[in-house]
DNA sequence: TAGATTGTTAATCGATTAACAATC
DNA sequence: TAGATTGTTAATCGATTAACAATC
């Protein structure tokens, strides 16, 4: 196929794909079809056949995919094929257990700066890292090629935050606070809010005891 | 309109609207629009209007929304209008960090129990919270009406630990570990993946300087 | 050759947006 | 009455799934 331009719902599942790619060839699977992909994953096959056909043909009828090539494939689709860097704002509780995760990114992309603005926060050490003040986000994120910013303030600041960071030249970020941040159309800006999640699972229990309902099951 | 089966979408987006709805009562706005809403919250006027006429008509013609109204109609369709119980397993980091949400959970959502499996953390603090050995997940679940779980274990451990909740009479599953979880359809299980996010947000940065592609921009 | 599985087209399904009569 | 804004239908858009020829 190639070209067209790609979906986000299609680009989101690339990392779901990569990472059990990766299971796989810790196990030194070197061969996988869509349908396995698709039952492992709670996808249907012939979505993922026309996902990666997006991009290419990383196929081969009647045997399937080369794991180890669809990784690279997918590694540098992703842009993950080079290190990319990644600053965080927000030293709190949220902020440093992401900060742990530099482990599991082991796909080149890496926590490489802590910032705060509370003093009392500045100079303390989170893993390797010691939690930097605000002004000098835009000199760190020149020096150390940063592309991405993580949001972990509380949400009366995350809108200044952002505006910071694109002024210091990051590319995307991932908001963690609970509010809508409004950037230019080339910042790309992705939510992720715990409590929304976990506000709209509560519609879908059944329900409860003392209760009288009966209109949505 | 009212009946019909209400799609994921919409139900993800209940919560925001609540969010901005509370901001807007705190504020002492007893008023408001589709259209202000879609402004602040970055959505269309007709699909807010339309989401909410799904569950009934709460606006006024020519008018708009009443501000409590509306928050107690959401509530009530979230069925946070009871107290919903959460228990946590995994008091790793994000789940420390989890924990402390609860002053944002104000909406009669509230974490009631930490477990984990590791000795080292059993009987550790966690704001008012005694982190408790897995064996009194399902007692503890009993006893305290606990409806929702939370997952932050590693992810080898998340399949058994979704297992346990379920066996234990739990009914809804909120799931940070990184693997895709199996379950009973009448189990919900929302999976929200920091790795993934974060992969997926390297793919719309603009190309950096060592690059030659042109193919997608 | 027979069996398996891709890449791709066509069909289906679902979600978003536009438009407007109803009405406050 | 004039202006604003809902609730809802119809139009559009986009994403998922089914089906199958191509081919390893």
């Amino acid at each position: 196929m190639k070209a067209d331009k790609i979906s986000e719902a299609v680009v989101r599942r690339l990392p779901v794909y990569l990472r059990y790619l990766n299971e796989l060839h810790k196990r030194e699977v070197t061969t996988v079809s869509s349908q396995e992909l698709g039952q492992k994953l709670d996808l249907n096959p012939a979505q993922i056949r026309k996902d990666l056909a997006y991009f290419g043909d990383f196929g081969r009828k009647g045997i399937g995919y080369d794991v180890v090539y669809l990784i690279d494939k997918i590694r540098h689709i992703l842009k993950i094929d080079q290190q990319i860097n990644v600053a965080l704002v927000g030293a709190g509780n949220l902020g440093q257990a992401l900060s742990n995760y530099n482990a599991y990114l082991k796909d080149n992309m890496k926590i490489v700066a802590v910032f705060d603005s509370s003093p009392a926060k500045i100079g303390h050490q989170i893993n390797t890292l010691t939690v930097q003040p605000m002004d000098e986000l835009r000199e760190t994120v020149r020096q150390l090629h940063i592309r991405i910013g993580i949001i972990t303030v509380p949400d009366f600041e995350a809108q200044r935050v952002a505006d910071e960071m694109i002024e210091s030249g990051i590319g995307a970020i991932l908001n963690f606070a609970p509010t809508i941040i409004k950037a230019p159309p080339h910042i790309r800006i992705h939510a992720t809010d715990f409590t929304t999640d976990l506000l709209s699972l509560a519609y879908y229990l059944e329900n409860g005891k003392d209760d009288n309902e009966n209109d949505d099951q």
